[in-house]
DNA sequence: ACCTGTGAAGCTGTTCACAGCA
DNA sequence: TGCTGTGAACAGCTTCACAGGT
């Protein structure tokens, strides 16, 4: 067994645990920015809007790296939780599709400053090819295979109308992208080794709208019963 | 007991069940569109990528809409989802930022079509102010509760920096808003009356970065082992 | 024969409550 | 005393497998 490397903890983090690593990381970066050296389980939970025993067993899951009686050591933590989600390398990013939501993620800031790198903004309609956004230039959709293997991009992110979005997807996975991201709204098909996350901006306007309805018939029930 | 109003059946639908109606009902519109009457279990879980005896539970939910030996009649179950979702009533929605994102929020085709409204497009920037987008003027951050109170919002999303999120949120509060779509990179305080949802894009990148991290690591352990 | 609707089993995630350490 | 880390109980979701209509 090699040894140098320090015991990275077992593999098997819980899915809902990931999820909320992000949100952790968040904010312990604006504690870190804020000069503030330890939290508790308790303000973390409470700034993160989770409960502290799930955010105490999140973190128990990436190993033992609070101090009892004390709380957790932020900067230490930020390293660890970066670590563990992979931040601490860089990832290199395809966009693809340079219409309003293109361009709206590639001027998001959250990305280049996290150890994401955008290595193409791609788009199929000529009249965009060849425009400045964001420091990139929109280059034709044709290149998509020769920007995967040349700039190493792992993670594909699909902006594209609902139409294109299967043929971008099977593009993205034949030149062996394993990680997308799909803002169309459609559901991809790809094989089991591709990792697809999906956001649907009208499904969740649907949930609201389900919610804002239950508020709705509760008001009115209440005021038949009482 | 009043009796003209068909059994809309118990209130409790699981959380997991109703973030999935969505995705059945854009799946069951495009049937319709291409003239399919009638769609088994088995196909429609198909098409939407979850295994055929949760869709059957999650549709069993809403009532008894399917046929023993024939399956689910699309037109009816597209009604019956839709009523459910609250769909079948508009829901009026602000955005507040018109920025890329704002932008591309207010463009997006699936809001008008599926029953949302965008009563107005806010901004807090005067250069931005005047600007039309997507047949909508953009106007001034300062009339968001005449706007709330006056077209009946109820509905708000916020596609602002991250600094001016909570405080866009608390005037939406403030005005009576009772659901929050928000795209802003931090978690809102809000009292528990009020649905905030999340959507937030460095976070689903940082989940695949982590899956990713997972894959190459087991890989590099496979050269090791093996 | 076919397909829905559902009890039952199993699994994942959450919360409680406290042992154990600083 | 204060706070972490975690077993144990609990709650919710998924999947199986089949009874029961058509």
């Amino acid at each position: 067994m090699t040894s140098s490397t320090p015991p990275p903890k077992d593999r098997g983090i819980p899915e809902a645990t990931v999820a909320r690593l992000p949100v952790y990381l968040r904010a312990l970066q604006s504690l870190t920015e804020r000069g503030i050296p330890t939290i508790s389980s308790e303000d973390l939970a409470a700034t993160t809007g989770v409960n502290s025993a799930k955010l105490r067993k999140d973190l128990s899951h990436l190993g033992s790296y609070g101090t009892r009686g004390v709380g957790y050591d932020v900067e230490y933590l930020v390293y660890q939780v970066s670590r563990e989600l992979g931040l601490t390398q860089d990832w290199c990013v395809a966009i693809i599709g340079a219409g309003n939501l293109g361009r709206a993620l590639a001027n998001y800031g959250g990305f280049g400053s996290r150890g994401f790198r955008i290595a193409a903004l791609l788009d199929a309609d000529p009249d965009v090819v060849g425009l400045g956004v964001a420091g990139l230039t929109v280059r034709h959709t044709d290149i998509l295979e020769d920007v995967v293997v040349d700039e190493g991009v792992s993670i594909g992110v699909i902006a594209t109308p609902a139409a294109a979005a299967q043929g971008v997807c099977d593009r993205f996975v034949r030149a062996g992208v394993t990680s997308v991201l799909n803002f169309a709204p459609v559901v991809l098909n790809v094989p089991p080794t591709v990792d697809v996350r999906k956001v649907d901006l009208s499904i969740e306007l649907q949930i609201l709208a389900f919610h804002a309805q239950r508020k709705a018939d509760g008001n009115r029930l209440g005021l038949l019963d009482g």
